[in-house]
DNA sequence: CATGAATGAGTATTCATTCAT
DNA sequence: CATGAATGAATACTCATTCAT
């Protein structure tokens, strides 16, 4: 890579690391796009050259952020380590909830934005054949295709809308109390799928 | 109610309609008070005579669909006919699921904006003593309150989460494909609840 | 007419004005909406209530420049008085010139623009019937309608084009000096049609 | 030539075209230094190694444009041929016509910019001594030099404005109608001028 | 009560021009 | 010679809010 292609790079890691800490503070209807690079070190119109408009610039973010929080959770929850499946899914699970809670902003920011639809991108990014991973983590349970995917799809969508408010607001427990019950209504459904 | 009062609710609706409108549309950050006056009929300044501000509006319309949504459900649904609370549980939820899917725009205004606390207000609102309801329901599942709340809690949020994308988009599948699927893991919830 | 209607023909005059002495001042290009604004002694957000933009605004003050320049002629020269036809619509023109010549702004301002078609929409506006003024005018020689047309259309193109230069620049030669040459082009061009 | 000479050529000629292409379809105001570069396929740094800004370039384009037009006619009409001075000077006219009908972006483009002055200097580049041309071709006509010039300037203006509503919109009809009727103006106009 | 003209702060966006590579 | 990333001044445009009628 060339100086100036690297140099591109920094900025552009700026721009949207400053983007995330004002969309995250103030909003992002209150961030202006003279705000995000005055804060950034860099000219006004330098922020065209990297994006649309704030917009652009979210849905980058959006994404971004995304990838990063499931990357952890794959390479860093030692998820290999569990003996059984059900074991696997948990430790990933309880792995981006550590994340989350570690990181309200990045929560906050998520939150409304991550949708099956994105997290399929950015697992299928990082992982083209991402059925895989999960029959790897739910190996033993003989299901096809399409019954795993409304598997994971709900229990996905579970994790993230009920640990929201929870992480957020400690509303109506906080995590660490709701864990167990997560945990026990997880593994409740993973058995209601497997029964089929 | 005088006329002039009558003619003052008719102004009221008009505007939250059009709002509505607007809001579903166009997303509240691109739908300008002018917008909304000058589609509802009436001029800019009226707006004011009314509401405080867009967010304000925005707020009582919040409130006002989930009223009426969760109104319809338990007025409407005949939920009393069925025998065993948890029929009588999921004929409530199919009901909301049932309204949301013959009103994408809905579904669509009040998935970003219905959480857990507005629920609360808009049931307390309703019926002050809301437990009372859902005891009704699942009353026969000796449970104390703090684990009947969570389990309200999860269930709510497994089925609003999971059937936003589901009923807008058809992905991972539809809703009809869907319902069983869901309905099977509510009742795997309920049995790991009740099983404590 | 009320107050306000009054009031708001007043500010669209006062936009126009300022407009138009700073589009012929500083051209159309460098001139900006703040400039016109504040020289009008008005809000900027005012200016966006009467025209669209610049270019609106500048439309408009084409058409209404024009208009005020044959209504001047058509009312101002005593071409009636004249006994024979081509005397009326020399005088006519001449009239128009010599506002020209005195109004050099006009005449820088109108040059480029005044056309054909802006002509007929604003003698269409002044009097709906307008070959019946070129009748009056040029009525003693038998002509059909699109001879007429093209007859008028012709001595018109004639004098503006070749008068810019001759009134801006002095160039070939002055006003005065051309005037003579012009009227017998005229003449001669109004034999050569009425001897087809 | 070297062969740097040559790509210089080459990429001035592509710049001058292209621009030319912008300007006549989106105008000069709205055709940025960017669109230019980029539309020519060179960096926008490459710009102002060939030219000052938009305005030098335009410039340039506008003696380049009319010295072709009017070579042209010099050169392909073949005026010679004729037999008398009149009929050389409406095929040279016609030519130049024809030309424009043929390539309306040209005549749009050269409308509003070429006027006596830039004539006079794209045919003094030429010619240095032009009048010789048009004695050459009035020669059999007495006249001075100062009405020479007040002639050749009416017809030129006359023939220039009223052909480009006639080409361009075919209003008040169209070219080949108007053709007939424009000769004989041009006759009625040099007897006019001879007869002094 | 209702109106809608007027405001002007706030924001987005463009673009000619420079200069290090 | 050629590039194109970076600049930031200049400018257009929006919109919530007020208030005289």
């Amino acid at each position: 890579m060339g100086r100036v292609e690297e140099n591109k790079k920094l900025k552009l890691t700026c721009l949207m690391d400053t983007a995330f800490q004002l969309f995250t503070t103030q909003g992002i209807a209150k961030t202006s796009i003279a705000d995000i690079a005055q804060q950034a070190g860099v000219a006004k119109g330098t922020f065209y050259l990297y994006f649309k408009d704030k917009y652009d610039l979210h849905e980058k973010l959006v994404i971004r952020k995304s990838e990063q929080l499931f990357q952890h959770a794959l390479e860093q929850s030692g998820y290999q380590d569990q003996p059984d499946p059900t074991g696997k899914l948990l430790t990933i699970i309880d792995d981006v909830l550590y994340q989350l809670r570690d990181n309200k902003l990045l929560l906050q920011f998520i939150n409304k934005n991550l949708s099956w639809g994105i997290f399929r991108r950015a697992i299928g990014k990082w992982e083209p054949d991402y059925p895989a991973i999960f029959e790897e983590i739910l190996g033993s349970i003989p299901s096809d295709r399409k019954s795993l995917a409304i598997e994971v799809y709900t229990i996905l969508e579970l994790v993230g809308s009920t640990c929201y408010t929870v992480i957020l607001n400690g509303d109506p427990v906080d995590l660490d109390t709701y864990l167990p019950y997560l945990h026990r209504s997880i593994l409740a459904i993973l058995d209601s799928f497997s029964a089929t």
